[in-house]
DNA sequence: GTCTATAACCTGATAGAC
DNA sequence: GTCTATCAGGTTATAGAC
């Protein structure tokens, strides 16, 4: 047989196969729990066979792993804006608009997320208690400042964050729900603006920086 | 041996008997998912061997069922508080209150509700089409009068009914990520009442009630 | 109605040919 | 590096004694 093009390099083999089956495992795991989802599945829908899963990713849980921190990196980017701002409207209403993009393009992710959370972080804890508390105390302090300089209503941080993670993940977690009470259809790109408007809405005129 | 107190009927026992089996479901349901739960666990926290289980219920599925429809049934009973006001502030505000306690008082079942639509929801899709369908409709409908009446900011009836959603579940859902935040340590009585605070506080002058 | 012992099945992981 | 065949362990569910 004539040799295919062959662009790739083991290392991009490599690669290329890796990143194939972090999306299948991604998928199969919001769907299905860890518990629920099987190396067959997700050697199946990443086309590969499963004894090829256990080459790149020795165990289960390794894989799920790996899957988990993806998510956890991907969702602290979403966070810049908010260091990148000084006006709360702006800095509150980005981040809104940010984690809502997450929510829209990465639902599987904020799943499995929320679930490794529910189940009580069996493989990310160390996570929660150095770089998540570390970039929730930093916020906080951001929200303090604005507050000591007037530009906001005194509101306690912590449940501000509280209310800005629950409120646009629950676009991505129940989703499912959504679509539902929606007749069956997913949001369209004018329901996906007039949710991001009415969160803005209701957060930045309920902590005092709109109208 | 002398007899015991039998105050219990045959039916009484049963249905001790299936409530014991149900709260030791629910948890396990809840830290584990429908996959990673088994009746071997379920049964030793019942206190029960796991031939009973089986007895009372006949599959995994069919208890795992009951857990999900008694949540649901429970979880409407908040929603009464809603149609008991015709005031925006009592009623979204009594909505908020009622919901904060269950998931302080309920965080298990609320985390199985989140898991099973996350599933998109395996065993419970038909009540979401028709009672949770209907109840959305309805208290849509008295948010509208409302903004007809000129008592509260004209905002999208759905998405602010998300964002009560999921802002008081996430205290259920996410309890593990909040306890790990606040130090190691359940929030206590007075943070339970800051976050009800927070919550009423924001969203309500967020919608033009209040202040 | 209750419980022990077992059956039938499925899954993660691996050995070993290619 | 890739894939088929297989093993070892654990799970649901049930049969059958009490």
């Amino acid at each position: 047989m004539a040799a295919q093009p062959r662009t790739n390099s083991k290392k991009e083999r490599r690669q290329e196969n890796e990143k194939l089956i972090l999306a299948a495992a991604e998928k199969v795991f919001s769907e299905a729990g860890f518990g629920g989802a099987t190396m067959q599945l997700i050697a199946d829908m990443a086309g590969l066979p499963k004894a090829n899963l256990h080459y790149y990713f020795p165990t289960k849980e390794s894989l799920y792993r790996q899957v988990v921190e993806n998510i956890f990196q991907f969702w602290l980017q979403a966070a810049d804006v908010f260091d990148d701002a000084d006006d709360p409207a702006e800095g509150i209403g980005a981040y809104i608009d940010a984690k809502m993009e997450i929510s829209r393009r990465h639902p599987s992710g904020s799943k499995v997320w929320a679930t490794e959370v529910m189940h009580r972080a069996p493989v990310i804890q160390d996570y929660l208690e150095t770089t998540l508390m570390e970039w929730t105390e930093g916020r906080a302090a951001i929200i303090n400042r604005w507050i000591a300089e007037g530009r906001m209503d005194p509101v306690d941080p912590d449940h501000l964050l509280y209310m800005l993670w629950a409120t646009t993940q629950h676009y991505a977690d129940f989703s499912h729900q959504i679509e539902t009470l929606n007749g069956g259809k997913p949001l369209d790109d004018a329901q996906w603006e007039a949710a991001k408007a009415s969160i803005k809405r209701i957060i930045l005129k309920g902590i005092g920086v709109t109208e």
